[in-house]
RNA sequence: GCUCUGGUGGUGGAAUGGUAGACACGAGGGACUUAAAAUCCCUUGCCCGCAAGGGCGUGUGGGUUCAAGUCCCACCCGGAGUACCA
């Protein structure tokens, strides 16, 4: 029988639908069961579908899901999708339709095109960020942030009620925990405040806080975006301007975690690359505060080093031009040259400021510092390479080792004194230096009391007697920033929270609505454009006030009323429903709590996460500071959330070109015709009408109008296409589509053609030319069940057998399911020419390949009279007799040398190996008829033999 | 610049320090067929040779080892992340 996978494969499908048969229970049989939680990244439902690299992630995680199934597991494989973001809402600005809509349609498009594929996820736990149900907890979480605070000594949240309470008997004092600013204030002071001006000092506490700060502000797109949604100055979506501005905005302290995050990554398994990436975005860097007096004032200056020892070769400070000291340190001669460059510097964009870093600028404030050690006077200058958001944001300038400090000191022809040297005592002049000496190796010179000694050393010693003069500490830095986590944008979170005007005058003041009133439902608004007056979408709502009496929302009209207030405007960011989402796959028709705590027991974290590595610096590291944050709060069982993570690469599109002679607008010349790329221009040409490079051309002039008049300059009677890797994109007609090649091959092919295309977490581009190959391979296997019989295997066969299962097996445990593939096709081409059909062969085979290509196992199941489902068998062992090899060759030695290579039987004993080497014709030219004195056999590994 | 990756045939890629190039694609040749599809067989890293056989080969140069694609050092070239982070 031909295997006609169109057949089998939308028949399987139904029956595991319709059978519930990936359905999934919490401890469906007690708390023993072994379990295990493999997920994907979810996928944002864009309206362009599926293309080829996405389902990559998904079937390697679906091989392994079916794959721990077979062993026992009871295993989550939840999907959902990312449905809120900004595409759906561009769309809408442009077309006018909800982005409800618009989004359920392609959920319901993305839902056809992975059923096609045969995943095994529940669908039964499906989520989706954009659902009152959902986000209900998404608003939820952020009550909680907001209601507090992160305690230093305690390392972990607390709520801000017990800072209230701390406050009113003490103050600020003996606080050390994460905020805005540093704030001291005393219980009197605290008891004489109102409550709006006590929720105001709050606010300087709360893990969800409200506050003025530099944001980045994409004006193009209406919104603020976060650090890790600017790329070069430019938004990471649409590639629009963005520029720092001072807004008041919504942000998590995910700095409070800074040290948690980078401790955490000790205890997953991840891959070093990613680890480091998460590591330099945190980027922990360990150095002094010192505090500089400055001359004639009652004035001090704060500055971050990580070179405190190199604070002898201090010529000149530096302050960034935001920076709260240059009024007041400004002489009156200065004046008008710092306020013009403070403003010119104020008034560059983010872009222009980031394309001309090398280019100097700055100016002196005509005042003085002194440096603490040397009693040395220092000019104070003002510069934009000196940033606002890091450490102090001023800086002790040290020219002769660190390049900026030294390319400043060039220009402004500041002086440059050499303080550290590779070598003990030996200086150079630094006015010849073309280049500083920034590195942490050598001895420290002309320094006082730490010359001679090694840099390290000096660090230690100038800290410490920093620290003994009361002038500065030991301190770590990170550059990690908080989370902005305000959009003015309208598909998105509403925040659970509204404004009361302060009796004081001062700002409204945030309220949060309670808990047993979530969800706060998204509205309707006529326009999902920014309001005239440049408020964000929602305030076109007219259902968005809050009652605070009644507990409900209710019309903005009624806001005179006593008890109705504003509601907030801004929606939250992509992230904020990415965050927790693995959390409330396991249990999540719950609607009284985010998850029960008895299935967070059982599930503990996600064992096994695969997606892109381009998440590194966003989604990751909010997941990790969310679930970090829930288990303080004793919700999350493990710190970490995802235990293992894989990366699969990015599969690239592999687009073709035809040549167009530039002389000759209809004449097309092929590839290897070409003599100089200049006398021609290359045009992207739809991949669908190019087999193996070679162009169809009748279909070239049908495909646009333009070319219905192409000529061609043929090699051998054939147009070769040029190609190169790119993105896969619609432009550049290189998109393949999964559901063309599940019609033309199966989805079975196409999964193991996925796999087959490399490692995982490889980057390549996609090249459907081998799928032949793939495809010829499962009729081939199909076939060797065509002359099923019970006939008893022959050993030969039973090796083959078991081979194959200690094979797969290993590939699966490490990921590397391209080997896995090449396993099966060539255990198929020994069983096919040892023509053998037995059942007690080829039945475990079966279910080897049951999580490449679940159709056709199940099928092949079904036809060799087996009940139930494939997934519900046992992985085979392996007996490992039979796999064993029946010769290995050995490396012979003698007195220690290697001299050749022989062959012996796997199962050889130590005294048959002497005899066998003794006996071996080489070994006469070693020994010279000697009895060996000393013989060492290590099985697989060398046989020494001391004459 | 810094950090992390990777560099193996025409192509995708295999190789716990132990016969480099498995498996597949592509290419060439052949069988079956009126023909096509499908299927099957042979050849396919480079060089010398009619052959038997020999030589060279994992970016480059060194090193460790009986033995290196694999480990160590330096360099060259790609890819990714980040970037005035003091």
């Amino acid at each position: 029988m031909e295997y006609n996978f169109s057949e089998i494969e939308p028949r399987w499908q139904k029956y595991w639908r319709e059978h519930g048969v990936y359905h999934v229970e919490n401890a469906n049989e007690g708390l023993s069961r072994p379990h295990f939680y493999v997920l994907d990244m979810f996928p944002y439902p864009s309206g362009a579908g599926l293309h080829v690299g996405h389902p990559l992630g998904y079937i390697a995680s679906d091989i392994y899901a079916r794959y721990k199934r077979l062993q026992g597991y009871n295993v989550l494989h939840p999907m959902g999708y990312d449905a809120y973001g900004l595409p759906a809402e561009q769309y809408a600005i442009q077309t006018g339709q909800h982005p409800a809509v618009t989004t359920e349609m392609n959920i319901e498009r993305y839902r056809e095109q992975l059923d096609k594929i045969g995943f095994s996820f529940d669908w039964d736990r499906e989520v989706r960020t954009c659902d009152p149900k959902y986000y209900k907890w998404t608003q939820w979480t952020f009550i909680q942030l907001f209601n507090h605070y992160y305690d230093n000594t305690l390392r972990k949240a607390m709520p801000t009620a017990d800072l209230e309470k701390r406050f009113a008997e003490r103050g600020s004092e003996g606080l050390d925990a994460a905020c805005t600013e540093a704030l001291a204030f005393t219980a009197e002071e605290w008891n004489g405040w109102d409550e709006a001006k006590r929720r105001q000092v709050l606010m300087n506490y709360r893990l969800a806080y409200l506050a003025d700060i530099p944001v980045n502000w994409c004006a193009e797109l209406g919104t603020v975006l976060a650090n890790d949604e600017v790329v070069n100055g430019l938004s990471v979506r649409g590639g629009y301007p963005v520029e720092r501005r001072l807004m008041k905005q919504w942000s998590l302290r995910i700095t409070a975690y800074a040290q948690r995050l980078v401790d955490g990554l000790e205890q997953v398994d991840w891959t070093d690359s990613l680890k480091e990436i998460q590591r330099n975005w945190i980027g922990r860097s360990e150095g002094a505060a010192v505090n500089f007096r400055v001359e004639g004032g009652e004035w001090t200056m704060e500055i971050f080093t990580t070179r405190p020892d190199t604070i002898f070769g201090v010529t000149f400070m530096v302050l960034c031009p935001e920076h709260e000291l240059i009024e007041s340190l400004t002489t009156p001669e200065q004046k008008a040259e710092v306020e013009a460059y403070v403003s010119w510097a104020k008034n560059r964009s983010e872009r222009e400021r980031q394309a001309e870093v090398k280019r100097v600028s700055g100016v002196f404030t005509g005042s003085y510092a002194v440096n603490p050690l040397t009693e040395e006077k220092i000019p104070i200058w003002v510069s934009d390479y000196v940033l606002a958001g890091y450490g102090t944001g001023a800086i002790m300038a040290v020219p002769a080792h660190d390049s900026r400090d030294f390319a400043f000191a060039k220009h402004f022809g500041l002086p440059i004194r050499q303080v550290v040297s590779l070598e003990k005592d030996v200086v150079s002049d630094p006015a010849m230096w073309t280049e500083s000496m920034d590195s942490k190796t050598g001895y420290s010179v002309n320094s006082g009391f730490v010359t001679g000694m090694k840099v390290k050393e000096a660090m230690a010693a100038v800290i410490d007697k920093i620290e003994a003069l009361g002038i500065g500490h030991r301190t770590v830095n990170y550059r990690l920033r908080d989370a902005i986590f305000s959009r003015q944008r309208y598909w998105g979170e509403p925040f659970p929270i509204y404004y009361k005007e302060s009796k004081s005058g001062a700002s409204a003041v945030p309220y949060t609505i309670p808990e047993e009133c979530l969800p706060l439902e998204l509205p309707e608004v006529s326009d999902f454009k920014p309001t005239a007056t440049g408020e964000p979408p929602l305030g076109h709502a007219q259902q968005w006030a809050w009652d605070e009496a009644n507990r409900r929302v209710v019309d903005k009209d009624l806001i005179d009323n006593e008890t109705v207030y504003p509601l907030e405007l801004s929606t939250m960011p992509g992230f904020a429903g990415s965050s927790g989402y693995y959390l409330r796959y396991m249990d999540p028709r719950n609607d009284k709590e985010y998850f029960s705590e008895q299935a967070v027991d059982y599930w503990q974290n996600v064992d096994l996460y695969v997606g892109g590595a381009e998440h590194g610096t966003g989604h990751l590291i909010y997941a990790r500071f969310w679930n970090k944050f829930l288990f303080d709060l004793g919700l999350a069982k493990k710190e970490e959330p995802f235990q293992k993570l894989v990366n699969q690469g990015m599969i690239q599109g592999r687009s073709n070109f035809v040549y167009r002679s530039k002389q000759d607008n209809g004449l097309f010349v092929s590839k290897g015709l070409i003599k100089n790329m200049d006398d021609v221009t290359p045009i992207h040409v739809d991949i669908n009408i190019v087999d193996n490079d070679v162009l169809d051309v009748e279909r070239f002039r049908q495909w646009r109008p333009e070319f219905a008049e192409a000529r061609f300059e043929l090699e051998e009677g054939k147009y070769v296409c040029g190609w190169e890797v790119e993105k896969m994109s619609k432009s550049m007609f290189n998109v393949q589509n999964p559901d063309d090649l599940v019609a033309r091959y199966g989805a079975d092919t196409l999964r193991l053609y996925e796999m087959f295309l490399g490692p995982v977490e490889q980057a390549k581009p996609w090249d459907t030319k081998g799928i032949e190959g793939v495809h010829r391979f499962l009729k081939k296997f199909w076939r060797l069940f065509e002359g099923l019989n019970d006939d008893a295997p022959t050993k030969e066969e039973l090796k083959v057998l078991h081979q194959t299962i200690k094979k797969i097996t290993d590939d699966i445990e490490r990921f590397s399911f391209n080997t896995s593939v090449s396993t099966f096709m060539i255990c198929t081409n020994t069983l096919t020419e040892l023509k053998c059909g037995k059942r007690e062969v080829l039945k475990p085979i079966v279910v080897l390949i049951a999580p490449f290509a679940p159709h056709m196992a199940e099928e092949l199941w079904h036809q060799m009279g087996e009940e139930g489902t494939v997934c519900a068998a046992h992985w085979p062992q392996y007996d490992p007799q039979l796999m064993a090899e029946d010769t290995v060759k050995y490396p012979v030695q003698f007195n220690g040398k290697m001299r050749f290579m022989m062959e012996l039987p796997a199962s050889c004993t130590q005294e048959e190996a002497v005899a066998a080497v003794k006996a071996a014709p080489e070994s006469a030219k070693w020994l010279n008829g000697a009895e060996p004195k000393k013989v060492v056999f290590v099985p697989k590994k060398i046989i020494n033999i001391v004459v």
